[in-house]
DNA sequence: TAGAAACTATGATATTTGTCATGTTTTGAT
DNA sequence: ATCAAAACATGACAAATATCATAGTTTCTA
């Protein structure tokens, strides 16, 4: 099995700043774990017992709303934690994970990651801003949440999944989501999501291939949200 | 001035695990400052030096809109901290935050805050676990934006306001709201948070006095959210 | 305590978004 | 390659919410 100690994704998480002794540790007991598209990873109310590190591929955090549908939170790609958040506050998780595309993921068990919290301050220090960052992040989602339109936000994501996920070589959006996950994660009907994704093509500010989008006028885009 | 050996505040937030010797140091160098209803005590964009402590009073985080009008994200009463997300990730604020109420905070610089972060694992785990917190409940108000109406919304915040800051002897809410406060909380317009009030008071759910206002039927309140 | 300013109230109307229905296209498994 | 399932598309209509206008009430201050 690979070490934790080659492994590229450590370099964007916390994970970069322990010691090589530390390191070491983590990768003895790690395990490497798959799973294809539309496999829940956890589900919301589990209790973990350790956190994942995604290799490669995208994760979503979901939570089931009271009608039925799911509202998705956050999209994480490599490198991203999950579950960290339940482990440190030892909460049940209150969101689903599920793999949107094929995923390979690190699971650390949670002694591992509360052992190295308490013996190294600049793990914990790393961690600390992250989740400050996170915090930021929501409270910012929110607001766009409760003062955009449903237009805007979904401008917003477009650019954001191209900016974070990149494209193909014919300017394809790399990450593929059906429209229904756009509109769980703008927070809107599925064919709202549809309709204005319509509006979009015939200004020329999109265009599509089946389920594959690429953005044809990014300062259009931008000039709406 | 007061010490902070002897602050009930302390007793609330991340504070209590420091030692009497960490104590006796923020103590030493914090300062106290009052502010009045409607008092701006730091702006969006704005660096801090220090982080602030509620110790009577209620402050709200807002955050200003495109088009001129401001949400507000979170309401603080005593106990808890200002500023310590933007302190720790070592950024701008992204927040105003504004007394609600005459208000009195106790400011502690950001050297203190950071050197015990550094020096006592037990404070910094639990900051770590407050900023956890913090996390999903932004999460779970990110939510409730997108998948509840106005109306449930602004139900949830009359439970919160008189579940958190309490109700006077003759039960109306002890923290005193504008319609425009309650809106700006709920994401809706002024018009909307009156009209579904004044629909409340129609349905025997509550009652009023001026701004005052009191709920009278908590159960039937309940079953709207 | 009078008067201004801020706040509350409510109607009329416009806009945004959701829901239901129905048909077409794309995708993926055999 | 074929077929069923999933996803996309679009119209018609309903519901929720915003906006504008206007008037009454409360609060605060001089």
């Amino acid at each position: 099995m690979s070490k934790c100690e080659q492994c590229i994704s450590r370099q964007l998480n916390s994970m970069k700043t322990l010691t090589t002794e530390e390191l070491r540790q983590v990768s003895a007991c790690k395990s490497t774990r798959f799973y294809k598209k539309g496999d829940v990873i956890f589900d919301e109310g589990e209790s973990l017992n350790g956190i994942f590190c995604v290799r490669s591929g995208v994760a979503k955090l979901t939570k089931l709303s009271a009608n039925g549908k799911d509202h998705t939170v956050k999209l994480l790609g490599k490198g991203e934690l999950l579950g960290q958040r339940s482990v440190i506050s030892d909460e049940r998780t209150n969101l689903s994970a599920v793999a949107i595309n094929d995923i390979e993921l690190c699971y650390v068990p949670k002694d591992q990651l509360l052992t190295h919290i308490q013996g190294n301050n600049a793990f914990s220090l790393d961690i600390l801003r992250n989740l400050a960052t996170d915090l930021r992040g929501a409270e910012d989602d929110l607001i766009n949440m409760a003062q955009k339109s449903v237009k805007q936000r979904l401008t917003e994501v477009l650019i954001y999944v191209q900016n974070t996920f990149g494209h193909d070589s014919e300017g394809y959006l790399s990450l593929v989501l059906s429209r229904e996950e756009y509109a769980s994660i703008v927070g809107t009907a599925t064919e709202s999501a549809i309709r204005i994704l319509s509006q979009f093509k015939k200004d020329g500010l999109i265009s599509t291939t089946g389920k594959q989008i690429k953005i044809e006028n990014l300062e259009g885009l931008k000039r709406i949200g």
